[in-house]
RNA sequence: GGCCCCAUCGUCUAGCCUGGUCCAGGACGCGACCCUUUCAAGGUCGAGACACGGGUUCGAAUCCCGUUGGGGUCACCA
């Protein structure tokens, strides 16, 4: 039986890395057996689903390298940077004829199939109000039950049916079997769920629309899924789905199958709590608070345009409240904070690579558990390794926690791996996104930038810090005073001399290049019977302003000769 | 609170199913030293875990039970 699996997200915001995972383990089990990967969109929440969210995670996915093979169709655009198989053409559509893929557009789907179950009296319309169902839930929670709902014997099935088709307002619940389900999960095992733990749950809205369990199961059955990935917090919801495959039949007879289900261990921040996008919230608030005080605090302060005041002072005062995400992101800028990354677009942003982040977060509940020649476990590994290896058996029970460092290691290891001319194309396309001050530059001058970045940085976007010295006006330039007083103002020749001495050197260079740079100060620095330290750190403090750059000879070059001149000029006159 | 799941270094994990080769291996992080024109990288070394208590057994990280701890879930959200 060749596997067809399913990443169901709904469309109620960016994909969370959480997510990400469970569709990255589909992906990889349904290439590792030559089945079929199903993406499909849960947009039956009409209030939360949107346009622009389906948009986003499918771009998402593309960037990861997750590309279905039954779902919306995507066109990749250009010079894709994605870490997986499909370099540019359309990912999705639909070959096998089982679409539409959008829950909302299957809505004549669904509801032949609660009639089918309402014939049957598998199912029936109820009528209470959201607010009568409240109460008794209420009630029961005082008397320290859980509330189930469950058909009264007095229930009424001829009126009822009379009422639903007289139009009026109802919801159509399951008529639960009472009977213990058991589910032998690949993951977890076997586990059995009593019945009386379960009610007569809600199969389709007064909207109209129906509930995440009931479609789940509808299309599953007709996508034919035969194997179900998704995280821990569904387990409770298993037996739900499991009653409603064993009560379903086609026309021919034949029973819903019943997949195989794996959930997954979740992940949590490292402090254990959730990863929400709240997080983002609230770590931008926590530094609004630590700076401009708990209360009076004025968006004003922050320079962010398109927030108002009174909004500003809402989300401050609500623990739980959420900016827009563009807000957010600016506020994040005028703080000049990094906000956690939480979704893949943050971890775009923040310049990790797509094979990187699929490499860690593959590693967060499974591992291949082989070994390397010389010994250590093997951990490192790629989208192809993955469809090659990729198995249920090896994924853990435990619960994770997301280790950033780790995923920083592993990314600039990637990064530092790179061959020079890759690392200067894929920094250059992330700057023409996320960094125009860089993307601007000339190619020779970046290709100066990106080597001189690339060994060092953990981001593209570290990178690009390490390049601020020369987007920076010459003016600009801040001496760090403890740099001046140790590297200028100290020595026997103390570099502030050796500043003086060293600029008619550089005067004198006609071919500003890198090596060419460096060869000249080492040369001169050898006949003036100097370290080389003597020479290079002066010289960086009076062009970054700190002792800390790129090799000299790059940080020299990008710079350029006259803003180096200048530099050392005001150097040499602000300290000296 | 009911139900369900889980439990190896700070973190991710290998080992557990098929008890002995485990005074528990690796990775990230951390500490020290070396190298060095800074930072990083690299090299060498180091600290660091089988939650607890009972069994079973000649022998338990590995099997069983209990305790404790953690997590999930109890919607006309998914």
């Amino acid at each position: 039986m060749t596997p067809i699996t399913r990443f169901a997200p709904s469309p109620t915001g960016h994909l969370h890395i959480g997510g990400a995972r469970t569709a990255l383990f589909c992906w990889a089990y349904a290439r590792r057996y030559g089945g079929r990967f199903v993406l499909r969109i849960e947009d039956t929440d009409q209030a939360r689903s949107s346009e622009a969210s389906t948009r986003g995670i499918l771009e998402d996915l593309a960037w990861l390298g997750i590309a279905w093979d039954d779902g919306p169709e995507y066109r990749v655009r250009g010079q894709g940077q994605g870490a997986g198989e499909e370099g540019a053409g359309a990912i999705g559509g639909d070959a096998r004829g089982v679409g539409p893929f959008e829950q909302s557009r299957r809505l004549d789907i669904y509801n032949r199939w609660i009639d089918w179950l309402i014939e049957r009296d598998l199912a029936y319309p109820a009528f209470d109000t959201t607010e009568e169902v409240e109460a008794k839930r209420k009630a029961a929670a005082e008397r320290k039950e859980t509330f189930r709902y469950i058909r009264e014997a007095s229930y009424d099935r001829a009126g009822s049916l009379a009422r639903m088709r007289a139009g009026e307002m109802h919801v159509v619940r399951f008529r639960h079997p009472g009977t213990p389900v058991h589910v032998t999960d690949a993951v977890l095992g076997a586990i059995t769920f009593e019945a009386e733990h379960t009610d007569d749950f809600v199969l389709r809205k007064a909207d109209g629309f129906p509930t995440y369990h009931f479609a789940v199961v509808i299309d599953d059955e007709l996508m034919a899924v035969t194997h179900i990935l998704r995280g821990q917090e569904h387990l409770n919801n298993t037996p739900r789905h499991v009653a409603l495959q064993l009560a379903l039949k086609h026309d021919d007879g034949t029973p819903f199958r019943i997949p195989v289900y794996a959930h997954l261990p979740l992940i949590f921040n490292p402090d254990g709590s959730k990863m929400s996008k709240r997080d983002k919230d609230k770590a931008a608030r926590a530094e609004c608070k630590a700076r401009f005080g708990a209360a009076s605090a004025s968006s004003e302060r922050l320079g962010v345009t398109g927030l108002a005041d009174e909004a500003y002072q809402a989300w401050i005062a609500d623990a739980r409240s959420q900016l827009p995400a563009d807000v957010l992101a600016r506020v994040a800028a005028g703080l000049k904070i990094e906000l956690p990354e939480i979704e893949v677009e943050d971890f775009r942003r923040s310049g990790y690579l797509p094979e990187v982040v699929c490499n860690y977060i593959a590693l967060l509940g499974w591992n291949p558990g082989m070994k390397n020649p010389d010994g250590t476990d093997l951990e490192r590994f790629d989208m192809a390794f993955l469809a090659e290896h990729f198995d249920l058996d090896r994924i853990g029970k435990t619960n994770s926690k997301f280790d950033r460092a780790k995923l920083a290691a592993f990314n600039q290891d990637s990064l530092a791996k790179m061959a020079p001319e890759e690392f200067a194309a894929r920094f250059r396309a992330w700057c023409g996104q996320y960094e125009p001050r860089l993307a601007a530059w000339e190619h020779a001058r970046f290709a100066i930038g990106a080597r001189a970045a690339q060994p060092r940085a953990q981001t593209f976007r570290e990178a690009v810090g390490r390049l601020e010295f020369a987007l920076m006006a010459d003016d600009a330039v801040v001496f760090d005073a403890a740099a001046v007083e140790k590297v200028l103002k100290k020595g026997e020749p103390n570099g502030l001399s050796v500043l003086g001495e060293v600029a008619t050197v550089l005067e004198g260079i006609g071919d500003w290049r890198p090596e060419v740079i460096e060869g000249t100060l080492k040369a001169w620095a050898e006949a003036k019977g100097l370290g080389m330290g003597k020479v290079a750190q002066p010289l960086r403090v009076a062009i970054t302003g700190s002792t800390v750059s790129p090799g000299l000879g790059d940080t020299l070059a990008l710079v350029g000769k006259q803003g180096v001149l200048e530099r050392v000029l005001r150097c040499v006159e602000q300290v000296g």
